[in-house]
RNA sequence: GGCGGCGUAGCCAAGCGGGAAGGCAGAGGACUGCAAAUCCUCCAUUCAUCGGUUCGAAUCCGAUCGCCGCCUCCA
């Protein structure tokens, strides 16, 4: 699989550094409000790159950590810290505010069918070895203490830059004020912040108390829970400076080990043509846009244009992602249970399959383009529903139906199911409707069976009449 | 100011040196009691514009115009 690499600014073939196993790190959310659409971007398309990684045979470990102390209003070192800002403004303990939108997260994720991460470490849960990765980036010259500060001396690790393609002379003419006197570089960032007063999360250290600086903790947990070099690291395109940068700095001067070998990051989301900020106004929740569309048409939306570029959210656009998702959906339901039944497919289902798997696959090789991938499908969707209206075989719905679960179900995440008459109640009844309106129809009772499909419409059912006098009855 | 991306049919979106994928919308047809779903056919001689390289360019190079993003909140 070919992936593009931040850090050589080009398409590499993946290589595991000890294969099977991977380590993969993405940058988690900082947990101080509900998740927004941006957040279901990156984290869907990280979702895929896990379960593709997975379905090639490799033992994922994948770690995205919890952001609850150190990410400050502000990346000068004057700002307050978001979870604690937000903890004042809802009278709560700031490690309820965190809990609290940790939880949001993960329910917004479960909806859009996201795998949970095999770790989430908590910034505030790891502060020992924090505090821990700093005395060693003291003693190895890469880091000094100012009144109860610690800051990270950019000048002592000559490859600041390296990934965010900017050069040393240009971050000094370019660096924010700096606010704290104490620095010996504008450049610098600190790693170790002293608290004050005011300060409700803080930590004894051997600078006394204070709190973390943001970027150390993805650092920390990250060669805690994968080692000195992850395979994969990824995260949002605004994470790359400063953070992904610093974080270099900050593991590579502490280990002399290379930090990550491939760098992804995803890009951002419009809205509308503009970019989503809350002081815009069009800031998207994800829990306000799962009213108006199903998560399931939000993740199709997401998959149907690629990581790397970015996608504009309109409501059109969801629209149109509805209607594609409603005919996999059906073409799924139409498949049935997937049991075997007799026999083998035929040779031209297995073609078809064959043949749509290939070009599925080619796709996803080549940097995770689920476009392409998704075009793949819905050829094969066409081709299917052909086949069927042709020869209806139960060996060939078994073989598509299994096609299906593994490229849009497991590898894509995409949850069909939707449509299908699932528990067995439902779907004894609508059998029992189907065979109703059959009789009615082939009595010419037209009003009463009209009747019954307008009904059935109302509470989210299709009726459909199948060629030789049956019907269907399934979800819409 | 520094860095990066994009401009492909009405909308969305792949393709990145040699046949312009796919989805949505639309038109016609088949099927149907009528529908829905499904299928078939049609829907870009052309890829922002201009110039260059090449036997050959949407794909490479240069210029121009337009749009967007990151570097600050934010994934």
């Amino acid at each position: 699989m070919q992936l593009y690499n931040s850090l050589s600014r080009g398409k590499e073939e993946f290589r595991a550094l000890s294969p099977p196993h991977v380590g993969v790190y993405v940058c988690g959310p900082t947990v101080y409000g509900h998740s927004h659409l941006g957040h279901g971007k990156t984290y869907v398309s990280f979702d895929v790159l896990i379960r593709y990684l997975r379905h090639l045979g490799y033992d994922v470990r994948y770690i995205q950590n919890i952001t609850d102390v150190g990410h400050l209003t502000d990346d000068a070192d004057a700002g307050e810290d978001k979870i604690e800002r937000q903890a004042r403004l809802e009278k709560l303990e700031p490690m309820q505010i965190a809990e609290k939108y940790t939880r949001s997260y993960f329910e917004d994720m479960d909806a859009l069918g996201v795998l949970r991460p095999d770790v989430s470490p908590r910034a505030s849960g790891h502060v020992p070895e924090q505090i821990e990765l700093v005395k060693t980036l003291i003693e190895k010259g890469h880091a000094y203490e100012v009144d109860g500060f610690v800051y990270y001396s950019v000048e002592s690790f000559p490859e600041y830059g390296k990934l965010s393609g900017r050069r040393v002379e240009d971050l000094i003419a370019g660096a924010r004020v700096a606010v704290d006197e104490g620095k010996r570089d504008p450049r610098d960032f600190a790693l170790w912040k002293k608290a004050g007063e005011e300060h409700i999360m803080k930590w004894n250290s051997p600078w006394g108390w204070g709190y973390p600086g943001w970027h150390l903790e993805c650092s920390a947990m990250s060669m805690r829970y994968i080692g000195d070099t992850l395979d994969i690291h990824g995260g949002g395109l605004e994470n790359i400076f400063p953070h992904h940068e610093s974080e270099i700095a900050q593991s590579e001067g502490a280990t002399g080990r290379q930090f990550a070998r491939f760098w992804l990051h995803n890009n951002m989301l419009t809205v509308d043509g503009q970019k989503m900020g809350k002081s815009l106004g069009n800031w998207k929740l994800l829990k306000e846009v799962f009213q108006r569309f199903h998560p399931m048409v939000v993740r199709l939306y997401i998959l149907r244009s690629h990581y790397r570029s970015q996608l504009d959210f309109t409501d059109e656009g969801l629209e149109s992602a509805g209607s594609g998702f409603r005919r996999l959906a059906a073409f799924r339901a139409r498949l049935g249970e997937g049991k075997g039944g007799e026999g083998s497919p035929s040779p031209a289902a297995t073609r078809l399959i064959e043949d749509a798997g290939n070009a599925f696959f080619q796709s996803m090789d080549d940097d995770l383009n689920t476009p392409g991938a998704l075009a793949a499908l819905f050829e094969m969707v066409r081709a299917g529903n052909s086949m069927l209206d042709e020869d209806d075989r139960q060996a060939d719905r078994a073989a598509l139906a299994g096609a299906m679960d593994l490229l849009a179900g497991e590898i894509l995440g995409l949850d069909l199911s939707g449509y299908s008459t699932s528990s067995e109640t439902a779907g004894g009844l609508c059998e029992i409707l189907a065979e109703t309106r059959g009789v009615l129809r082939e009595n010419r009772l037209f009003d009463a069976a009209d009747r019954m499909r307008d009904r059935l419409e109302e509470i989210g059912y299709a009726a459909r009449d199948l060629p030789g006098g049956k019907s269907e009855i399934t979800r819409r």
